[in-house]
DNA sequence: TATAAAAACGCAACCGATTGCATCAAATAT
DNA sequence: ATATTTGATGCAATCGGTTGCGTTTTTATA
């Protein structure tokens, strides 16, 4: 329990007889030191059990070898796997990666921010809590040229970076879908539209009904708070006791879709062949409830992957034009039980 | 784009006339600054946009206010609640919080168990990975007296904080609850014994049985790899072809319990009346899948409150009387259909 | 009023690595 | 043999706070 002197560069200088300086240059490769002293300080250093500072490196360039994370809430599938992504990757290049939750307040996305840029991380990746709706907390960030890269839940601006999926085309696909399985009324489970995860599946579902000459019918339309099991179970009482009740509902999440189907269940109601179902996410409880449900898998991990590439080529090509990148993903409709009718 | 210039400390003492030292003590709040002074200095450092560099500050006190987290793969449910309990704890104390996946490679575990020793986190907590099976890896961090506490995977060496769940009367109480529901023939998913949750879970499995006078049949305990779904699959498939097949199954985790609940049903098993199932973790699929799965509660969050709680202990009480405490959180049995018989 | 005690603040040395520039030696060119 | 490059290494400033100790100013005490 002892704290043991830790090993220094100057200590092994001092032992080498060489300066500091040499010693730094040698541990980071410097061309300018010989390929014999480099070996030499390299080995001795692993000898004395030398472990760099990343600290003082990180002070005097000014810039932490680190990632920075703000997401809503990190035990949501969709975010680990995202997270997972990130991680992944940045330590692949020597990086770490700093979690933050703002648990969808903006109040706490705002303090998170400052609290990750006092830290000096060289690039930050952002999903916006549900409540966000100015971007100031990020001024600082912009300012000072660190990298932001938007995922998933992203804002307008055009100056960033964004890591996103088409979800316009996944709600149009999805809703489409159910139209094709036979469904004429169908339903939508909308999140808030202010966030362009939300309103874009929703448009891509107003759309493809148009398409097919389909009317959504204005009580079909479910506004959500959060999205959860519980709104989705009061949403789907509230359809079918509609006079005349949907056949079809495409949910913005997995997680109301499943409250759709075990409250529909409860009630009688047979799926798909009176009412079929279709989510979001492809999370692991879509695969489990019966009828499975058909989903769109949204590639959480890979997402997470493309947004730390995008933070460390910032570090690698530095002060080169830096143009901002918007990457859209593929998602792909995944139909199971919940959604394919017998004909 | 271009970088602003940054408001020090040495900006503020310019302006105000103060020295540095008074800056960065009213800053603090230190007492021996007026209360005048500190006031003052606050404001002017908040008008001049003043953003303390933690990067300085951690190096001086050879210490990030940081807290290190290693666990196996943050996209699993446990985990991901893990995690979010110690961040929320954390940030609360102005701590950040970096995240290291091993993905239960020992290999992985060494090279972050490094990589987070290099950037002075001060508190590391484990979950070890299923292959680890030596701590050399962590003696840095003993060493050098930074806290390690070791949560819900943990070793048997007792120089360590650790918080875990009763995993032995949990199992046993898993077992005694299917026994009350007249099992007689009771298999067990077993997880790697080396750890000590599968373990002590398969222990008090095994002490329940005996304690009721029923004997563990060796075909009706299978040690799993990875306790995954498919792996699942397989073993309900194989004790299902037995020639006396079990009557009710104890799985180590859910996912595993999910699978043979899924499987079983295929065959046409009746669930539970023919076999009853009980699982461990509470995960999410474990209220969705049917009849839904009794399983015991883990409560993930408040492990990692707690483990993040133990951290934030030393860095207060630093110095002190340092005692190693053993925290077992109480866990409970989630009855559900899966494993409730009508009598 | 003189003096001790307390309060408020300044000085300067850190923490450990990085890096532009200077230096010196060896190698190559003239 | 001398001038010029090239290669290898050293010097010293720097990053931005922190903190032990010394100094000055103010307040309290004798």
């Amino acid at each position: 329990m002892k704290a043991n002197k830790e090993i220094t560069i100057y200590d092994i200088a001092e032992k080498l007889k060489y300066a500091p300086s040499t010693i730094s240059r040698a541990l980071n490769d410097h061309p300018s030191i010989s390929k014999n002293t480099t070996l030499l300080i390299k080995k001795v250093a692993k000898e004395m059990g030398y472990r760099p500072n990343s600290l003082a490196a990180s002070l005097r360039n000014n810039r932490s070898k680190t990632i920075g994370i703000m997401i809503s809430r990190i035990n949501r599938p969709f975010v680990s796997s995202l997270i997972s992504g990130v991680e992944e990757t940045a330590r692949k290049s020597g990086y770490n990666v700093i979690i933050s939750q703002s648990n969808d307040k903006y109040e706490n996305e705002v303090i998170n921010a400052q609290t990750l840029y006092n830290s000096r991380i060289s690039g930050l990746i952002v999903s916006l809590s549900m409540e966000t709706r100015k971007l100031d907390h990020l001024r600082p960030f912009i300012n000072q040229g660190i990298p932001i890269v938007f995922v998933d839940r992203v804002p307008d601006m055009a100056d960033a970076h964004k890591v996103i999926i088409d979800n316009y085309t996944a709600g149009y696909r999805a809703a489409e879908h159910l139209i094709e399985q036979g469904c004429t009324r169908i339903a939508h489970f909308a999140g808030a539209q202010h966030r362009n995860v939300y309103s874009e599946r929703k448009k891509g579902y107003m759309d493809a009904l148009k398409d097919h000459n389909l009317k959504a019918d204005k009580d079909f339309i479910i506004t959500f708070e959060s999205l959860s099991f519980e709104e989705g179970e009061k949403a789907t009482k509230k359809l079918l006791d509609l006079p005349i009740p949907p056949d079809g509902i495409f949910a913005a999440n997995d997680t109301t879709a499943v409250s759709a189907i075990m409250y529909a269940k409860k009630r009688g109601i047979k799926i798909p062949d009176e009412l079929a179902v279709i989510g979001f996410n492809d999370d692991p409880i879509a695969s489990i409830v019966e009828p499975a449900l058909s989903t769109v898998i949204h590639p959480a991990i890979k997402m997470g992957q493309l947004s730390a590439k995008r933070i460390l080529q910032h570090a690698v090509e530095k002060d080169e034009e830096v143009l901002f990148e918007t990457s859209i993903l593929p998602t792909e409709l995944c139909i199971r039980n919940s959604s394919l009718k017998n004909k």
